[in-house]
RNA sequence: GCUGCUGUAGCUCAGUGGUAGAGCGCCUCCUUGGUAAGGAGGAGGUCAUGGGUUCAAGCCCCAUCAGCAGCUCCA
């Protein structure tokens, strides 16, 4: 007998072999019905699996289980896979997971779909669903499933088998085995029936490369998804709409934040003055808090010469995401040429291409020619020499980044321990050559302005440093209230070359972050492979008012840039030693933070923040003079404010104001003008009533001042009236 | 970078080989009004750019540039 422990504590007695569909069955008729799958001892298996074994522990999952929903969405990527290939009977099929909020099957077909295929896709789809049809699973021994693979030809089938565990491979056919219905290798499980698969839609079609290998054939991955319901899944679908609602390219070009010029760039961002203001107000805020942190401001030029990003170790690390550089002279070129291959070479023997170029140097330049190239030299001294040779004549980056230049502003000065931590700030333009695809509006740019600051400190100070950062971050996203943030810590792999420094420092970089991070009481995650190349990292990653995370600052350890530079303070022994440097940016870029507020805001920025915090309204042209007056008065009271003393009517004009999301909207006519009151509407519609211009003034800058803490509603009002 | 889709007035978008369109915005005039659209008139476009096919191209083909989605990458 089998003994089957049921979730409830329940335990029931069955036959060996018995399927959980008839265990199921047994309890309740009903939950056996709307069993998607069932979960027997942690597994997530086929609701006809035989049961075995002294004793299990069962659960049915119904499709209002996260772990039921994923097999419905798995077995709907089937249900749209079979018509796919009804529809284009060439269709490959390669692999078709469930992934977050759906599935995907990426195929391959000479056809290139498009959103216009979807309705018929859909159509297709319910068609099979209203068939009923059982999914039913069946396994051959690894050997005869290859034949059978090998026979149909399908090679992206073959290289999923191949990959495969275990000594059978599974099946799954939609309908009853040999009649030609629709047949896939699966590892399951899956639903019993096509009916089962929940309200689906094809959302929408894309590229993808097979394995994710951009050397592999590039697919066409059709999206969809499915939810328990057609009320849940509109409920999605009305997120997506409100997402792109939000959407800050679209809302910036609304409301005039920013735009981007072919003519500037792909990926460079135009600040026009409604979107400048909120960056600027933004900086401020925080240049305050940082002095108030010790910090000292600086200013740094936007390129720097090529030997100084050799030294740090960014070029050529990171040339396919830069500019290229700006060469003083062919000679810079080609010298950096050589200084390129003598450094890829890493080996005591120059190669043949090396040495061609150096001759060819050498016979146009003197102190090249006198300096020589031994071509079994190691590659540290020829390298060496050329750099010798470049100081003449080099070639300049656009800044990937600001510490190399932060560094020499330390070490234009001694430094003593008592002088220590030294905390540079700027807000520094950095240029990054992004791929073309990555690119778009003001979150993915490839110039950005980050709130950088670097700070060099000793070892002791470390820890002290690094939480002031955190804290700092904690300033930052608690100024515009996204209150909701987890810190992600960002480890090494050991197993990869592409890091600088010793274990050792590594070890030290890492420990002090992860032992900050976990006594601040933050959430936290930890995440192998991650870091930066010269450091472990920590990132703040916020979630806005619709769910959705974004990474946000960032704070990093390095022992080894300042070893790189050859840093040093003198401490209390009268000796020289190594500081050490924390990377930080709260922000993250301006670009990137503005673009994550617009979407936060849904364009609705707080008084504070807002690019225009009030707009007039005359009623007519008869108060059009006592508008203007007030319009005058706003201004010279620093609102930011703007007069629509146009011939609309006054509807039209509050229509305008709100669609362009002024926060405060001032209605004047006669009756205010022999008051001297002006009446308040905000965006949202609420009539907040008459105010003497003073009480508003007053009212509407200690919203300002308190951010919102103190809103205007709170003040004392008359109720609005209708008059006429 | 790759694949696909898209590119028409300042903005949003119609326009399937035969005279370049609408709404919003802008300008002018009329209207003088009370909290989400008053009325009329007008200006504004080498249909992204460059080639090609055709008697004829916004429309079909090729290339380039740009935008969008996804993939890949990201100090």
């Amino acid at each position: 007998m089998l003994k089957v422990r049921l979730p409830d504590g329940q335990v029931v007695e069955h036959a060996d072999g018995v399927s959980a569909l008839e265990v199921l069955r047994a309890v309740s008729a009903a939950l056996a019905r709307r069993a998607v799958a069932v979960k027997v001892n942690d597994r997530v298996v086929d609701v006809h699996t035989r049961l075995t074994g002294p004793q299990v522990e069962l659960r049915a999952l119904t499709i209002n289980d996260p772990e039921g929903l994923e097999v419905a969405r798995h077995s709907c990527a089937h249900v749209m896979a079979e018509a796919l290939c009804t529809l284009w009977p060439q269709t490959k099929l390669a692999y078709g997971p469930p992934v977050d909020n759906g599935f995907y099957y990426d195929v391959e077909l000479d056809h290139n779909l498009t959103p216009e295929d979807f309705a018929r896709i859909e159509a297709k789809m319910a068609e099979i669903v209203r068939e009923d049809r059982p999914f039913r699973r069946y396994e051959l021994p690894r050997a005869e499933a290859m034949k059978k693979l090998h026979a149909e030809g399908n090679p992206f089938k073959i290289d999923n088998a191949e990959r495969a565990d275990g000594d059978t491979l599974s099946f799954y056919v939609t309908g009853e085995p040999g009649t030609s219905h629709f047949e896939d290798l699966c590892r399951g499980p899956h639903v019993p029936s096509t009916k089962q698969v929940g309200a689906f839609k094809v959302m929408q079609v894309a590229g993808a490369y097979w394995h994710g290998d951009a050397a592999q054939p590039m697919l066409q991955r059709v999206y969809g998804t499915t939810f328990p319901d057609k009320k849940s899944l509109d409920a999605y679908l009305a997120q997506l709409e409100e997402a792109k609602r939000r959407d800050h390219r679209r809302i910036g070009q609304e409301l005039g934040l920013f735009t981007i010029s072919p003519l500037v760039g792909t990926g460079l961002v135009l600040w026009k003055p409604k979107g400048a203001i909120i960056r600027h107000i933004l900086e401020e805020q925080l240049r305050t808090e940082l002095v108030a942190h010790g910090y000292q401001v600086v200013y740094t030029p936007h390129i720097g010469r090529l030997d100084l990003y050799r030294t740090s170790g960014h070029f050529p690390y990171y040339k396919e995401s830069q500019y290229p550089p700006l060469y003083e002279s062919d000679r810079a070129r080609e010298l950096n040429r050589l200084w390129e291959l003598a450094r890829a070479a890493r080996d005591d023997q120059a190669t043949a291409e090396e040495l061609d170029l150096f001759n060819s140097l050498a016979q146009r330049y003197d102190d090249v020619r006198r300096g020589g190239y031994p071509q079994d030299a190691p590659a540290e001294e020829r390298l060496r020499r050329i750099r010798t040779w470049l100081e003449q004549e080099d070639g300049y980056l656009l800044k990937p980044m600001n510490c190399p230049h932060h560094i020499q502003i330390f070490c234009s000065d001694a430094h003593s321990y008592r002088d220590l931590p030294v905390k540079l700030a700027e807000f520094g333009q950095v240029y990054r050559y992004e791929q073309s695809g990555e690119v778009g509006g003001m979150t993915r740019v490839r110039g950005f302005c980050q709130d950088d600051a670097h700070v060099f400190c000793t070892p002791e100070q470390l820890p002290g440093e690094i939480l002031e950062c955190v804290d700092l971050s904690k300033f930052v996203l608690e100024l515009i209230g996204l209150n909701d943030y987890r810190v992600r810590v960002a480890l090494r792999d050991p197993d990869s070359d592409k890091y600088i420094g010793s274990p050792e420092n590594w070890r030290l970089a890492e420990d002090a972050l992860r032992s900050t991070v976990h006594g601040s009481g933050l959430k936290y995650t930890e995440e192998v492979g991650e870091a930066a190349f010269y450091g472990p990292k920590i990132d703040f990653v916020a979630r806005d008012c619709i769910g959705r995370e974004w990474q946000l600052g960032t704070v990093q350890v390095d022992y080894n840039l300042p070893e790189r530079f050859a840093l040093t303070y003198v401490g209390a022994d009268n000796a020289e030693h190594r500081p050490v440097m924390v990377h930080r940016t709260l922000f993250g870029s301006m670009e990137r933070f503005v673009g994550i507020l617009i979407e936060h805001f849904a364009g609705a920025f707080p008084l504070w923040l807002a690019p225009v915090q009030v707009r007039v309204c005359s009623i007519s042209e008869k108060s059009k003079t006592y508008a203007q007056r007030v319009y005058d008065l706003c201004r010279a009271a620093t609102l930011r404010c703007e007069l629509d003393n146009s011939d609309e009517r006054i509807g039209a004009k509050v229509r305008l104001a709100t669609l362009a999301k002024v926060p405060y909207i001032l209605v004047v006519g006669e009756m205010e003008a022999a008051n001297n009151t002006v009446n308040v509407r905000t965006r949202e519609g609420k009539q907040y009533g008459d105010f003497t211009l003073p009480e508003f003034l007053a009212a509407s800058a200690r919203e300002i001042t308190s951010r919102g803490q103190e809103a205007l509603a709170g003040a004392g009002q008359t109720p609005a009236v209708s008059r006429g």
